[in-house]
RNA sequence: GGGCCCGUAGCUUAGCUCGGUGGAGCGCACGGCUGAUAACCGUGAGGUCCUGAGUUCGAAUCUCAGCGGGCCCA
């Protein structure tokens, strides 16, 4: 049987109880076996790092996956959704690091790798360990017990054998480039690794030194005097127009300058020179045959061995000298231009930061300190032109914000750039969420795709499965750990991650021994394979025929460069296809100032504390709810109040009917919703269509994925169709105490839309849907599946939508709306009855409503008729008043206007309306005569009735008629008798049938008149069983108060019998 | 500097695909209802639809330029 509900909506004990009946029951598994053999729908968790916290973002984002998921369930879906954890890599590094107080790699060495692996390990399962907990708080359902973790063998396995595919298909190289270095980390990172922000940099120019030609120099800029020392080359625009300048220093020394000529004056200026000459200009392309000294090569030996010359380059610019400094071992740029010609790719740096011995003077140089120094030397040398410092945008590892340098290492690389043309064909037959979201977005990041440098010099991550002979350096690619165990010989199990399988050795065929290269992946890597590692592919090849590749996933606009792309690439190496079918962009979470919300802002909203005072179904509705999933999220703590208020309605619209049915013994399972169909009213089979239109309007918003407009057509229902409209017109009908038909429909009807609305509300409030439908559905029908979430999503029965009522109630309510207007302007609240309320429709709709509807507006405006009159016709019983218009009188009738505008305000008003209205103009009796009056000297403005009042609504006009007759002064007066009676009972906290004892003593003998004609209505409605009411009557009892009533003054005293 | 997105009432936003009288909620002011009651409802004030130009009979909506914010890149 149905049960009875007391308490307030009280989310929070509400879902720790739902949360504990899902943990008891095993919900989660439940609702997942339900489907089995239904409609696959592989869906692929994005990872999140482990940190150990969730902050609003990745709530939002859980939150958009459970919901779409939740759906999908109840739409039959067979689903597969493993939580997935991305484990490895620099951060957890850094952060164990912090714990153990280590500043480089020689404290992990020291201390020693496996130990160090250990730690991060165990690191990252406890942070895993407690997001989860964090996510469940959210509702949010996953397969949590059986999470894909990048630490896994299985894991690893996966990544291992996309690589040997790369190597099969020709797309793996190890080669030297250039790459973003940290050199606190020791370690390449990945451009998406790299945070730019401002920085101060020394901005100098250099004079080297031409050596065919006696004081003449060639003028270069640079931001990193540290890379002086490996400088190999100058680059120069092809056709730019060059100056040879004769410039006179202060000093009356001369020098000859070669230097872009639009950049001569400024240059010169910042030299300090007095004066200069121009002798001679020519083309970038001219200056080729020119050579120079390096200008440290005294300090760096292996630099006066090497030739400078200088080169040609497009990517020069014209601004600073024109003329670029190039060491290919330290920028990209110079590294291309170094390959290009051939040149020494000199990079006398090594991975810690430090100058190496072919530094010459400066080996054992942190490059931090070298800028000064080299400075130094290049002034002493009389080469450096100027000096000064610039702000500008540079790169910082996004771990450890030291600034990144570049560096030419040994790396490997996926050519991804072999792949463009394939990747943005595949793209195309991704469904994007929004559609931009693929077509500008993502596709304009693919077109700028570099090749991937997958390999890291550090220790926590996916080791590279690459093994190289000592002897003939010849190589392989192991693909699974099988292999692995095979080719080194060894039997049982070995632990795939560094150091255990840095031992690992396999025997090369040219009889040497083959060792593990030492690099681990980039952890974008890891992540990237996760569609199939997530199958267990390689180990298992059954589910990832079944499933592969993936039906949706849902990331941030943030994985566009990221996760993304990571997986396309992987899977174009792996299978030539793309990964994922759809994809779902979500936006932001940003502060209340729409700032990005960040530890350093101190603006962080924290989930938890959101669920604890709200719950977390109204976070949910919030997220969901406060703008387009692609579009960022502004948090708003007093728009979750709304929203939580929003839910309390819910609660309350859903408690309110209980109590009546408890106590009718009301049993939907005897009651089917045909055998009330003839006892249903009007405004019962309305909201029964509203019901259905709603499970259209949220299905239609769910195939496109704005989940906001689900949120916004289930939020409006709830508002303004059932709590606002239906529920205020049915109350009177639930207080009936006898057995009454009229009444059993309402209870079903009511029923009906209860149990819609569980399973509607289900994806997106779960901890709500489950509490209703435990007590609606599972409290009645004991067969029914055990949670909500087994439930099929409903089907809307298009035999009981009825639009046009819908329409017609829509204008009902205006007219409702537009009669308390006028209410308030003939000052009649509500509580009194009004006589009538005249309706002037403005189309057959409004009239054919109103006819169709009497009662709900006779009930909703509380008048004792409804008097509808035809379309466009005036009420006839509204006065008019005759305005003449002197402006167009004057200048017809000149002498006699005078006479004509008392005789328009003379004349008979209905009489002249109608003879305008029909023949376009009137006549009026003037003294001596008549004058011809037309329409634009005459308007006309309704004069009410006594007590009437009116007000306009989207389509007519509606008049109260608010005069008193005894009657309705009785019934007002009753009604506030009654108001009063039972605001007192509910301060006594008195049960709804409880009798009492009422003394009601009024002073005013007209009122005390008025109310004794209605005396035995008055018992009836506060359930009086000895009532007196008098001029003289004591009124005492257990509570008495003093009224003042329309200023009578009225003192009642109740007592419960 | 480039790509994509966003900009509507004090605040949060709908409407923009496909041009035709800008709708809500919160807050504010006033009023109402009364066994959903620590709930609820009505009315009112409040808008350069970021700015400017263009297309059009007509622009919040389409186009271009600019300004501000977000993400990503350089």
């Amino acid at each position: 049987m149905l049960e009875e509900i007391t308490s307030q909506y009280s989310p929070e004990k509400l879902e720790r109880k739902i949360q504990d009946f899902w943990e008891k029951s095993d919900a989660y598994s439940k609702v997942r076996e339900h489907r089995r053999g239904g409609k696959r729908f592989f869906f692929v968790d994005g990872p999140p790092y482990t940190t150990g916290h969730i902050h609003l973002g990745t709530a939002w984002n859980k939150i958009i996956k459970d919901s779409i998921l939740r759906y999908r369930s109840m739409n039959g879906y067979d689903i597969l959704d493993r939580a997935g954890w991305d484990m490895h890599g620099l951060p957890i590094e850094v952060k164990v690091e912090g714990v153990l107080g280590f500043t480089s790699k020689k404290d992990i060495e020291k201390y020693g790798v496996g130990n160090f692996i250990e730690k991060c390990k165990e690191f990252a399962l406890n942070q895993k360990d407690d997001m989860t907990e964090q996510f469940r708080m959210l509702g949010a359902w996953l397969d949590w017990k059986d999470p894909y973790m990048t630490l896994r063998d299985e894991y690893i396995e996966a990544a291992w054998w996309t690589l040997k595919r790369a190597q099969e298909k020709d797309l793996l190289e190890q080669g030297k480039r250039v790459v973003n270095w940290c050199p606190r980390c020791e370690t390449a990172i990945a451009d998406s690794e790299v945070e730019y922000s401002d920085r101060d940099d020394p901005s100098i120019f250099v004079k080297f030194r031409l050596k065919d030609e006696e004081n003449a120099y060639v003028v270069i800029w640079t931001t990193t005097p540290w890379t002086i020392p490996s400088n190999i080359a100058v680059a120069v625009h092809p056709s730019f127009e060059y100056s040879k300048v004769k410039a006179k220093t202060s000093d009356g020394r001369e020098e000859i300058l070669i230097i872009a000529s639009q950049l001569v004056e400024p240059v010169l200026k910042k030299g300090r020179y007095a004066g200069y000459e121009i002798l001679g200009s020519m083309l970038g392309e001219d200056l080729t045959s020119l050579s120079y000294e390096h200008p440290l090569a005294d300090k760096v030996p292996r630099q006066a061995a090497m030739e400078h010359n200088i080169y040609l380059a497009d990517f020069v610019t014209a601004e600073n000298t024109g003329c670029v400094h190039i060491a290919p071992g330290h920028g990209m740029d110079d590294f291309e231009v170094g390959l290009k010609n051939n040149l020494p790719i000199f990079c006398p740096v090594g991975s810690d930061g430090r100058y190496t011995e072919a530094a010459g003077d400066y080996t054992g140089m942190h490059i931090r300190d070298a800028n000064t120094t080299v400075i130094e030397d290049l002034k002493e040398r009389g080469l450096l032109l100027a000096r000064g410092k610039i702000t500008h945008r540079y790169g910082h590892c996004w771990r450890c914000k030291t600034p990144i340098i570049y560096l030419a290492t040994e790396q490997w690389f996926i050519k991804i750039s072999d792949l463009k043309e394939q990747m943005l064909s595949e793209i195309q037959q991704v469904n994007w969420y929004p559609s931009w979201a693929g077509s500008a977005r993502f596709r304009d990041w693919i077109e700028g795709a570099r090749d991937w440098c997958v390999s890291r010099q550090r220790y926590w991550g996916i080791p590279i499965p690459v093994w190289k002979c000592r002897t003939c350096d010849s190589m392989h690619v192991v693909g699974t750990k099988k292999e692995l165990l095979e080719m080194s010989g060894l039997s049982g199990d070995i632990e795939l991650h560094r150091p255990y399988v840095d031992s690992v050795t396999i025997d090369c065929p040219c009889g040497g021994k083959m060792k593990r290269v030492e690099d681990v992946f980039d952890v974008w890597f890891d992540s990237a394979v996760a569609s199939w590692a997530t199958l267990r592919f390689p180990q298992k090849a059954e589910d990832f025929e079944k499933w592969w590749p993936a039906d949706f996933i849902t990331e941030g606009h943030d994985q566009t460069r990221g996760w993304f792309y990571s997986q396309l690439g992987a899977s174009m190496v792996a299978f030539g296809k793309a990964p994922y079918k759809s994809v779902l962009m979500h936006g932001f979470t940003l502060d209340g100032e729409g700032k990005k919300m960040s530890k350093s802002l101190g603006n962080v909203i924290e989930p938890k504390d959101v669920i604890a005072k709200y719950g977390a179904d109204t976070l949910r509705c919030f997220v969901l709810s406060a703008s387009a999933p692609w579009d960022d999220l502004k948090f708003n703590s007093e728009e979750l109040g709304t929203i939580n208020r929003t839910l309390n309605i819910l609660w309350n619209v859903y408690r309110f009917p209980l109590p009546y049915m408890v106590l009718d013994k009301f049993d939907p399972s005897k009651v089917s919703l045909e055998s009330v169909r003839e006892h249903m009213r009007r405004e019962d089979r309305w909201i029964l269509s509203r019901a259905q239109t709603l499970i259209n309007d949220v299905n239609k918003a769910m195939d496109q994925y704005t989940l906001h407009r689900a949120l916004r057509s289930i939020n409006e229902f709830v508002l303004e169709d059932l709590s606002r409209w239906y529920v205020q017109l049915i109350r009177p009908r639930t207080w009936v105490e006898a057995d009454d038909p009229d009444k059993l429909a309402v209870y079903r009807v009511l029923y009906e839309v209860f149990v819609i609305m569980t399973r509607v509300i289900a994806p997106f409030m779960p901890h709500l849907a489950e509490e209703m439908y435990q007590n609606l559905v599972r409290n009645v029908y004991p067969d029914a599946p055990e949670s909500v979430h087994m439930n099929d999503w409903p089907v809307a029965d298009e035999s009981l939508i009825d639009k046009e009522l819908e329409t017609h109630m829509d204008m009902i309510r205006s007219m409702v709306e537009a009669s308390s207007n006028a209410r308030q302007k003939a000052g009649r609240k509500l509580r009194w009855p009004v006589s009538r309320i005249v309706v002037s429709p403005s189309s057959e709709q409004v009239a054919e409503a109103v006819a169709s509807l009497k009662s709900v507006l006779m009930d909703q405006t509380n008048a004792k008729d409804i008097v509808l009159i035809g379309v466009g016709e005036p009420w006839d019983e509204l006065g008019y008043e005759a305005i003449p218009n002197p402006s167009t009188i004057g200048p017809v009738y000149k002498g006699d206007a005078g006479k004509v505008l008392a005789a328009i305000k003379g004349a008979d008003v209905m009489s002249l309306r109608r003879s305008l209205a029909s023949s376009g103009q009137a006549e009026v009796d003037i003294p001596g005569g008549k004058a011809t009056v037309t329409p634009e000297m005459v308007k006309f403005e309704e004069r009410m009735p006594e007590a009437v009042a009116s007000a306009e609504f989207n389509a007519g006009s509606v008049y109260v008629d608010a005069k008193l007759t005894r009657e309705l002064e009785s019934e007002g007066y009753a009604r506030e008798v009654i108001r009063r009676v039972q605001d007192m009972r509910k301060e006594l906290d008195l049960a709804v049938d409880e009798g009492i004892r009422a003394h009601i003593r009024i002073t005013d003998q007209r009122v005390l008149d008025l109310v004794l004609d209605l005396e035995q209505h008055i018992a009836k409605e506060i359930r009086a069983e000895v009532q007196v009411i008098g001029l003289d009557v004591d009124a005492n009892g257990t509570l008495s108060k003093d009224w003042d009533v329309e200023g009578v003054s009225m003192s009642i005293g109740i007592s419960p019998t």
